[in-house]
DNA sequence: GCGTTTTTGACAATCATTATCGTTGCCACG
DNA sequence: CGTGGCAACGATAATGATTGTCAAAAACGC
């Protein structure tokens, strides 16, 4: 029996993923991340590595992005919140914080009597090197 | 010759579309909308629903938003740009105009040199009906 | 070490969206 | 008014990412 049921365990396939995210720049795909997870030589399943992203975003460890086109994206990124700024060519990405922003929302979704206010907020443009 | 590439043709299955959505409040999935315009007695594919509301979505006639969970829902909304206060857990939408965040937006992203400018915003949050 | 419980992972299932491609109907011009 | 080109239509198949399933393996507490 016992108390409570967030029994987090400790494995490789958990390590694996993290310390990968930790390395790589920019946001990738599951499936991606899971290729890369290969090539290294570690075992994991594409699964797995959905869940452990999933489970690490719940943690507010990762970002995830659902760009127009279908897939998720995952990033390691700096603590707190913060938005993304887009490449639509390349895909560079900068983060950028925009605490006017979120006061903002917050003030509007009270306004309404909206509780429990959460806002999801991407910029998407054409970075300077892929202009010309 | 020709000076514009724009050919659109007017058909009755885009009317039928564009009048459904003219009726119909809040936001609805491509099938939805499909589901909708068979029972009408409307005889129109399944495919051609998709093209439709991507060719208004294209023209900027509706606007579409990609909440978590996979589908994409489509709204004619009031003209001009603007955002959505949405409830997790009944869906009503409410429309909010932020002046201050295009610009802020618009403003940061030329601050890095990104050109061709555009942005998504979705705030989500519990309305007062379902905090109880 | 031992048992319990979580986690893993291969595979199948799901399901919205997109591509295909022959047919249809709109539109313009003769 | 008739005709031809060309875009739109639409049924179906394909795609492809994500989720569900469930037996086997691994971790943790003791």
């Amino acid at each position: 029996m016992s108390e409570n049921g967030a029994a987090v365990r400790n494995t490789r396939q958990r390590s694996a993923v993290s310390a990968l995210l930790g390395e790589m720049e920019g946001f990738h795909s599951a499936q991606d991340l899971h290729a890369m997870l290969r090539q290294r030589g570690e075992r994991v399943g594409l699964t797995t590595v959905y869940r452990t992203l999933q489970g690490l975003a719940d943690a507010g460890e990762i970002d995830v992005m659902r760009p127009p086109g279908g897939e998720h994206l995952y990033r390691r990124c700096s603590e707190g919140h913060h938005h993304h700024l887009v490449c639509r060519a390349c895909g560079r990405t900068v983060e950028v914080a925009g605490p006017a922003v979120e006061s903002w929302a917050d003030r509007v979704a009270e306004q309404h009597g909206y509780a429990d206010v959460s806002h999801t907020l991407e910029i998407f443009g054409t970075c300077p090197a892929c202009v010309r």
